[in-house]
DNA sequence: TATGAATGAGCTTTCATTCAT
DNA sequence: GATGAATGAAAGCTCATTCAT
């Protein structure tokens, strides 16, 4: 029972995902994600309390995946060396990404549909996430541009979702543009210490 | 009125602008246009033939903005000194998002609203475009970092729109990050020569 | 109400009749079918998925009364003798709409309606009806007059519902103009053999 | 300049009929009107006091043309011989028909829109038209069946239409069925005397 | 005569949500 | 837990008509 609930809350929140990928977040209805799944539309009231909380699912699950790659145990490990971590971080995201080609876009589109709801990433992606930590970290061992976390995330973020949408587009394929090209700009913006390619042999 | 006034659809397309400045681009309808406007709703069709007419309108004009910043001339000018040709532009988008601090975003909210819109972004701004040979230039001079157009471009626009955002929440002031802070870690990203202090003093 | 009220369906039907009765065809609109139901507008569309489901629903309707006259046991009999046959038929449609002195008017009004709908009546009504057989059956045995089976349907229908709409207005009453002169009229025109005097006794 | 006002309100009615043609008569709108036409949509009301005066003057212009055939001279002749004034009617009409393959249909879809119009037809179609004195004259000489004018007219007209509908379809081509196997056919419902083969050239 | 501008009312359709079963 | 029925609101769009120029 629990069981079975569960898949259906997931396949509900697949059927909202594929629904974004194809044709935006703005194309979002209960009718036609009710329609995916094959249950009827009422249905999802009973596990989302309404249009908004499907579309925070959404968000949340994908935010959570995004932060329990594996590579995360390093990443948020004060211990560890920050250069490593640092880097880890950025292939981490990288291929999360290229394995999961539509995360990021999904994230965009949600908070595309956002703007109205009040307090929306503050609220579900708290100020006081764990990488902040490790941003803060950088800066202080000078590894990191020390200029507002916002920004270093913003560069990260944007070009390695470009990059895999280029892919997804085939406008040029992974071994025309390989991590190492990718990773040394998105470096480049956000450290000032030089390139770590001794870390490249992952 | 006789004439078409022509303060009208420009009327028009500024109330659009508030809108997705205010709710975001998925909360555009006629009816709160026209509302805002002070119109009729069926009026706004004597001016935008539908609704994606109107995004066209929108997209298309803070597009010419962009493009018509007076250092232009320079930066598309073949003679120019390349790295000159390459900073200015920068600078040329860093003043204009500062100068309009919705442009940016209004463009990114029209993009991610289209994705449903068959072939949006190349129907309306041809790839043809001149920046492109800006990019193709800096490559062969050996200033720009050899990679994909798209990616450096992302960059400076994803950058400079998230410190627009910044500096209208409060999140700090333009003397916290000034412009050398923003455009350094820019072009760390897109150069692969030093940073162009010399041409600070503009 | 949990189950889907099979009567429902009926009633916005039968409002819809109601309308093409009173105003014509073209005067049909959701709204005013659902306001003569006294439902919302939308519950419509939970019978019929959109409006022209809801102009087939009525001509299929109609179209399977009329086809389902208990006589129609006589007319599609091939064993039966084929001068009975076609009589019959003939007095069965005359009887029908006699009854149902609305019917063949909808029917024409609708069919008249959808010309801009793309294959209509061949979508719907399939040339492979029964009735064909009938007339094909009637000509071999040299009792219908060679012609296409369109044009006799034509003279059978156009007389009929005529007929009815005079009798309907008033023109003349039903001891005026009875079923011998009309079937005689009708008779003349698409068979070969004299009118059959002894089937009248019915 | 009477002229030129002459024309332009026959290319109004012309492209009226042209929309009724193609889409149907409910698909008529003075936007579409005006847009075949090449004008601006006010325009049309100079012509015409509303969209009803314009579908009025469709009507009336395809009933004058219907009416001012040639042989209409010999049919409406009362000296005539009353069989061949009969013929001479049919003849005329089926011709008519034939070279203006759309004037039934469109009549046709003009009844259609006039439903709710009060006292439509009888309003423009006066019940004294000059037709009704043939029929009176045809049965008075026992060469026409001794009933209701509407339902001998009705046989004429559906049938002509039916087969010039036929025609245009491609149902099959006038050689197949010439005009004597369709007079034939028509005659044989309305009159009650033998169809008169020695009017036949022509 | 001709037109551009404007509008209110209407249309079809979809949607988020609620409720009884 | 699940569904069918229902609805009010809103959406995009078209239309017939009027009016000032």
């Amino acid at each position: 029972m629990k069981k079975k609930d569960l898949t259906k809350k997931q396949k509900i929140l697949d059927a909202t995902v594929e629904i974004i990928i194809r044709d935006g977040s703005a194309a979002i209805s209960t009718t036609k994600v009710a329609k995916k799944v094959g249950i009827s539309q009422s249905n999802i009231y009973l596990y989302f309390k309404d249009k908004r909380a499907l579309l925070d699912g959404v968000y949340l699950r994908e935010i959570a995946r995004l932060e329990q790659t594996p590579e995360m145990k390093i990443v948020l490990n004060p211990d560890e060396d920050i250069r490593i971590r640092c880097f880890t971080y950025l292939k981490s995201m990288y291929d999360f990404s290229l394995q999961n080609p539509h995360s990021l876009y999904v994230l965009e589109q949600i908070k595309l549909l956002s703007k109205g709801a009040p307090d929306y990433l503050s609220h579900l992606v708290g100020s006081n996430n764990p990488i902040e930590e490790l941003f803060n970290a950088g800066i202080k061992a000078g590894v990191l541009r020390k200029i507002d976390r916002r920004l270093t995330m913003t560069v990260i973020f944007s070009v390695i979702e470009k990059h895999t949408e280029n892919l997804q587009n085939g406008v040029y394929t992974e071994s025309d543009v390989p991590f190492e090209t990718v990773s040394q700009m998105i470096w480049a913006a956000l450290a000032i210490v030089p390139y770590p390619k001794d870390l490249l042999s992952k």
